[in-house]
DNA sequence: TGCGTTTCTCAGGGAAATCACAGGTTGCCG
DNA sequence: CGGCAACCTGTGATTTCCCTGAGAAACGCA
């Protein structure tokens, strides 16, 4: 299965299989409120969900719908998420999975399971994480000739998803995690007025209970080093939220 | 059968048939989580797999699958792996078969076999160790003139996977064991950050149980090594991993 | 068996990142 | 123009992550 991109006419870069359809992704979780909100995200992706709450469903699902990739939590009620992941490597042998896994599970029993190009993020995750986890696998997993995807390009500033790499105007720039997660949101929905619950929705872990003004927080941080001395790229409409567009505009 | 090269996109070097066709790869062992283990990995590296568990299905699954290289369990359940090796021989005269074997097993019948060009890895392995091997044999089973594939080269470091020599600037670098599958690794996915686990997974034993922070050890101890003194080439992205690139960017 | 090498654990130090808080600034509306 | 709400940002506490020295254990080789 071999996949293309395709740009919409908002600017955002969509992941589509070669006959135009959309993606498909299965997501295995027992906690319905985890279910439901990776659904949502993943919907507004522009991707097809189907959803499993044990590792019985997500073998029977995945047999009919046959995804392009899987969200897979290793802690199912009713088996072993290795056990359900053998299972689908049966049915699916090429398709790449994204486990979700506790945060400190992680040191004892991760063992093997990015070997195969997969991935895992902790819980809890931020839905950007998740996205862009996904979405990597997805690439790679399709046929050749995706490198500039994994490339956010809005003006003079880019973002390289694979090496971290911001610069602008071929200035390298250094962020932190969280900055750079912040950023890739906004470059990803340029010209888009974003609200800070839709950030903090999506950029911060979905147990977050602080401040909403980390928000405002991080955007001057950002400033600091994308905008500063030169032409902003990062606006604020006041009452509604932030957005990023090329500076030339 | 002669085996050719191709760069993705991705930086990454694919071995390849004469037709393009992906190289095919038979997997015999009895443990399923061995087989599966071995599977995701080396699908990952752009091979077709096929698996069996025991010596009449390796035997069966050989003559319809043609492999171009055979990983081979010398413990299997019905016959010894010396048999289920002249047999393959019968079928298959040409094609080079790694070994896999316990590490207090028999280590001088293993020796006349690699004579013939095979080679071996004890259990538990590394799958960076195994695709390394694999490559080499492919590689050296397939036509002439693929020496220089076996070097890495990023920026002024090589890392030569037949010799096993690194050297930086001209300047030979003595590492140890581990020290080269882990710069391997960085070396074959060059300016893309890979995360701790990835790295425990690829270049650990799939049954290390120690502490993650032992990559955070050879990072240090391959800094000392080859950013001694020099512009670094391996760089830490906090909360992500780490990833090598040439110095000049 | 004995010795050098390699691998790995443990723990302390230190740097970086995250975030709360609070005071200052800006823009909007009456 | 005054007042309020929204936003910006400096400061510093806390947490998290990373680095590395020291030494124990395992290994390899003669």
């Amino acid at each position: 299965m071999s996949i293309m991109t395709t740009t919409s006419p908002q600017g955002r870069t969509e992941l589509l299989r070669p006959d135009g359809s959309p993606v498909r992704v299965l997501v295995v979780d027992d906690e319905m409120s985890i279910t439901e909100l990776l659904s949502m995200a993943l919907r507004y992706e522009g991707w097809q969900i189907r959803s499993a709450g044990d590792g019985t469903g997500a073998i029977q699902t995945a047999r009919e719908f046959r995804p392009d990739a899987v969200v897979l939590d290793m802690m199912l009620p009713d088996m072993d998420g290795l056990t359900v992941l053998g299972r689908l490597r049966r049915e699916l042998p090429d398709v790449p999975v994204l486990f979700l896994t506790a945060k400190d599970a992680v040191e004892d029993r991760i063992a093997g399971l990015t070997a195969g190009g997969d991935d895992y993020v902790t819980k809890p995750f931020s839905l950007e994480e998740v996205v862009a986890r996904l979405r990597g696998l997805i690439r790679r997993s399709g046929a050749a000739d995706r490198r500039s995807d994994s490339v956010l390009v809005v003006g003079d500033l880019t973002l390289d998803e694979d090496s971290h790499e911001v610069s602008r105007a071929g200035e390298g720039i250094h962020l932190t995690a969280t900055e750079f997660e912040l950023l890739r949101f906004l470059m990803r929905n340029p010209r888009r007025v974003l609200s800070k619950a839709q950030i903090l929705d999506r950029v911060w872990s979905y147990d977050f209970g602080g401040q909403a003004n980390v928000v405002e927080l991080y955007i001057s941080y950002l400033r600091r080093k994308i905008d500063a001395g030169r032409e902003p790229m990062i606006h604020t409409r006041r009452g509604a939220g932030y957005l990023i567009k090329p500076a030339a505009s």
